[in-house]
RNA sequence: CGGGGCAUAGCGCAGUCUGGUAGCGCACCUGCUUUGGGAGCAGGGGGUCGCAAGUUCGAAUCUUGCUGCCCCGACCA
C-alpha cells in the first residue's frame, strides 16, 4: 500500500477526551474515530489490526474443534422471556421495537439464541459434544463507557458455547477453550494469565478470567511469579488428548484479580520472593453454567437410555475490540504503538527519505515490488515530506519494521532496517534486509502453524 | 444514576467576566528556498461560535431551556 493513496488521518496533538494511552494512540494513529459515546468507527489502519486479531481468534477456535456460525445482532425479546433474562438484564440491554411494535433487542450476548438453535437441531446424545462460536458485534449500554475501545458500548466479541451430556464432558470442553485461549493470546504477543473468577450459579472451579499484564491495566492482580515464564502450548498440541494436566499446570498456583484476592492465602501459598503484584486487563472470560438456559428453554437430548437430559453448557468470550486496546496498553513507548508482528497492520514500512529524487524513487519502487513479491505486507511512504515527519509517523503507527531508503545510504549500496521495538538500526544491503524481514515473517508463520 | 467539567476550523486552544459581527499554533492549499528525526519565508482556503428561544440597535459573549461529550464513583468482554 502506498501511503499517498491510503487513508491515514494522523493527529499530531492528543485529543483531549482520550485519557488512557491506547485510546490516545488509536486516535492519533488514525485507527478509530468516535461516533458517539462508546461507539467507534474503525478506519483502515485500525480495521486491519481488528481483522488480524479476529483471524487469530478464529484459527485457534477452529483448531480446538469449535465450529463457526454467525448469529444476528438483533434478537427477539421473546427468546429472552423464555430464559427469564428479559426482565433481569436491566438497562444495559438496548431495547428496540420494529414497525409492528414487536419487542426486539440488540444482543448483549447470545446464550438464548444459541440455545434455541441447538435445541431445534440436536435431539440425541450422539450429537454431543459440540462447541459453536461466532464473532459478532454486541451492544451493552454501559452506564459509563470509557477507555476508548477497551470499554465501549458496541464491541466485537468472540463468544463460544459448549454443549455436553454430562458435567465431566463439559469440563473437557471447558479445558479445550482454556487451552485455546492460552494459545490465542500468546500468538498476539501477550502474556496472559488465567485467574480464578466468580463462579456462576453452579459453583465449582470452572470459571476463569484471562488477564494480560500491562502497567496501565485497569485492575490490580496478584500471582505467583512462575506464571510469567510459562509458555503457552505449541501448535502440535493434541486437543483430543486429556488436557486436564495442562490446565492443572496453569491453575495450580495462586493467581487472582483484586475482586477475588485473598491476602492470607496469597501470603500462605506464595513465598515472599515469588509474589507478583501487577496490573492487568481482562481479555477473555470462560465459564461453565450447566443447565441454566437448557433447562428453562428445553434444550434436551435423549440419552442412551431414552430419557431426556438438559444439556450442560458453558460459554467462552474474547473481547476482540478490547484486545486492540489491550495490546497497545501492553506494547507502546513515548513515540507510539509497537505492534507485535502477528497483529501489525503491515509487516514493514518502507520510507522514501527523498521522494522526488530519481534514484531514490527508482530504488524504492524496486524494493516495494520485491518486498511484496516476498509475501510481505508493505506500507510505502512515498509522500513528499520531511524525513523527520516520516519517522515520527512510522513510529506512531508502530509497524514492527522500517526500511529506510535515502540517497546517502543508497550511494553506499545499502538501506537501513530499523526494528520498532528496540529502535535498533542496521545498515545493510537490500537483499540482507529482505532476508531478515522474510525470516521474521516466517517466524510468525511458524508460530501460527 | 450521584458529583465535577467542557462545547469556538480536522486537532490543541484564546476570545465570554466588561455585548460591536471571530483569532492563534499545528494540520491543509500555492510558490520559492530547504531536505537523514515533526524546516523557513510569502501568499491562501476553511468556522450556522453545540441547538433553540429570549433580552438588545447589535449576542461566541447576557438569560432560560435542551442536547452532546469528558472526568471521578457504583457495574462490565
Amino acid at each position: 500500500m502506498r501511503l499517498s493513496r491510503f487513508f491515514l488521518p494522523i493527529l499530531r496533538d492528543d485529543p483531549k477526551e482520550a485519557e488512557i494511552v491506547s485510546h490516545r494512540l488509536m486516535l492519533r494513529a488514525g485507527m478509530i474515530r468516535q461516533s458517539s459515546a462508546g461507539i467507534y468507527s474503525w478506519l483502515p489502519l485500525g480495521h486491519r489490526v481488528l481483522r488480524k486479531i479476529e483471524q487469530i481468534v478464529r484459527e485457534e477456535q477452529d483448531r480446538a474443534g469449535a465450529l463457526e456460525l454467525l448469529m444476528p445482532t438483533i434478537q427477539s425479546a421473546d427468546l429472552w422471556r423464555e430464559s427469564g433474562r428479559y426482565d433481569d438484564y436491566g438497562k444495559e440491554m438496548l431495547r428496540i421495537q420494529d414497525r409492528h411494535e414487536r419487542d426486539m433487542l440488540y444482543g448483549p450476548t447470545n446464550e438464548e439464541l444459541i440455545t434455541a438453535i441447538f435445541r431445534d437441531g440436536v435431539k440425541s446424545y450422539k450429537d454431543l459434544p459440540r462447541i459453536l462460536y461466532h464473532i459478532q458485534w454486541k451492544f451493552r449500554d454501559e452506564i459509563r463507557p470509557r477507555f476508548g475501545v477497551m470499554r465501549g458500548r458496541e464491541f466485537l466479541m468472540k463468544d463460544s458455547y459448549s454443549f455436553d451430556l454430562t458435567q465431566e464432558g463439559a469440563r473437557r470442553s471447558y479445558n479445550r477453550m482454556f487451552v485455546a485461549y492460552l494459545r490465542t493470546f500468546a500468538r498476539m504477543g501477550l502474556k496472559s494469565i488465567p485467574m480464578a473468577a466468580e463462579t456462576g450459579p453452579i459453583g465449582g472451579d470452572l470459571s476463569h478470567e484471562f488477564i494480560i499484564l500491562a502497567d496501565t491495566g485497569e485492575s490490580e492482580v496478584y500471582c505467583h511469579k512462575d506464571y510469567l515464564s510459562m509458555e503457552a502450548p505449541g501448535a502440535d498440541l493434541d486437543y483430543d488428548a486429556d488436557l486436564a494436566p495442562l490446565v492443572q499446570s496453569w491453575t495450580g498456583k495462586y493467581a487472582a484479580t483484586s475482586e477475588m484476592h485473598d491476602v492470607a492465602r496469597f501470603e500462605a501459598e506464595v513465598a515472599e520472593t515469588d509474589r507478583v503484584t501487577a496490573r492487568g486487563i481482562e481479555v477473555g472470560h470462560i465459564f461453565f453454567f450447566g443447565t441454566k438456559y437448557s433447562e428453562p428453554m428445553g434444550a434436551k437430548v435423549q440419552g442412551p437410555d431414552g430419557e431426556l437430559i438438559p444439556v450442560e453448557m458453558g460459554s467462552y468470550g474474547v473481547g476482540v475490540t478490547r484486545l486492540v486496546g489491550a495490546i497497545i496498553e501492553a506494547s507502546h513507548d513515548d513515540a507510539g504503538i509497537i505492534w507485535p508482528q502477528s497483529v501489525a497492520p503491515f509487516d514493514v514500512g518502507l520510507i522514501n527519505l527523498k521522494a522526488g529524487d530519481t534514484d531514490t524513487d527508482a530504488a524504492c519502487e524496486t524494493f516495494y515490488a520485491r518486498l511484496q513479491q516476498a509475501g510481505l505486507d508493505v506500507l510505502y511512504d512515498d509522500r513528499d515530506d520531511r524525513a523527520g515527519a516520516k519517522f515520527a509517523a512510522m513510529d506512531l503507527i508502530g509497524l514492527p519494521w522500517q526500511l529506510i531508503v535515502g540517497p546517502k545510504s543508497l550511494k553506499a549500496g545499502e538501506v537501513e532496517l530499523k526494528e520498532r521495538a528496540t529502535g535498533e538500526r542496521h545498515s545493510l544491503t537490500f537483499d540482507s534486509a529482505l532476508s531478515m524481514l522474510t525470516a521474521a515473517a516466517a517466524g510468525r508463520a511458524k508460530e501460527d502453524a
